[in-house]
DNA sequence: GGTAGTAGGTACTTTTAGGTGACTATGGAT
DNA sequence: ATCCATAGTCACCTAAAAGTACCTACTACC
């Protein structure tokens, strides 16, 4: 087994938490990567726009995970103080870096979602053929 | 902004769910990440020998999750059926290629980890101090 | 003065993920 | 007879993520 090809550095974790699980508390969950991928088709996007978007998602999640993606830096947000409201969402630099993880998850996903299928499909029966 | 630059298809979903969501099902999670480390680290490697490299992770955890690994292809499961028992895990091709997932992810998170703290280090700050 | 649009916030509930501790089967050693 | 090691399973519980429904503030419009 070549040991140059795979997975993360070189401990199991870093002190407790693994480098990639820390980065899946950033980009992770059910809602960030398509969140994500709106905000940077449109380019600048605004909240009702957003929702309009995402028809599945709330209020209070949408709320939630900007309020987070801005927090980390992934997302900026620009209140312009007018009345009626208008607060514009856009991709960071940080918020593109990011992108690029989510087309190499994306392309990866594409590509084996056969074959992930098909092993479900496999394992199933064996499990119902034999216990 | 540049279009070509980032994240996933063209589409914002493929029917309801995402390819980044799905895949983040198959790969994602607390533990999959370090196991799967783990795993490709010793090429080959037995349940025991798996809990102790992880002593965080509860035992019904590691069998949950190795489970579900080995449902999707990620992971070979062979019992020696032996007594006492000896069940050897390894990575299979498609794990390997998970692999290059992670590694992405985990590039990524050194990367810009520190970035990542000084936002939400401002966040919060500009948050007490202005409400 | 009632309604609509904008960008949210709050309280409560449900669902999912993850954790705890005791239990099983097997055979060999003590 | 009892204990140990292996590789689990089972029932139960907590904590976190997500969903639902309703509420706020501001202004314009009719």
């Amino acid at each position: 087994m070549d040991k140059n090809l795979v997975i993360p550095g070189s401990e199991p974790c870093d002190d407790d938490a693994c480098a990639v699980r820390d980065a899946l508390l950033i980009i992770g969950g059910k809602w960030k990567s398509i969140i994500m991928h709106t905000v940077h088709n449109q380019g600048t996007i605004r909240f009702n726009q957003l929702k309009k978007s995402l028809p599945d998602i709330s209020q209070k999640m949408l709320t939630q995970q900007l309020r987070e993606l801005e927090r980390d830096g992934l997302i900026k947000r620009v209140d312009h103080e007018e009345m009626p409201p208008r607060v514009e969402y856009s991709l960071t630099d940080l918020g593109i870096s990011a992108g690029s993880v989510y087309k190499t998850i994306n392309i990866w996903q594409k590509e084996y979602l056969k074959t992930i299928n098909n092993n479900r499909k496999n394992y199933d029966e064996s499990k119902t053929d034999q216990g």
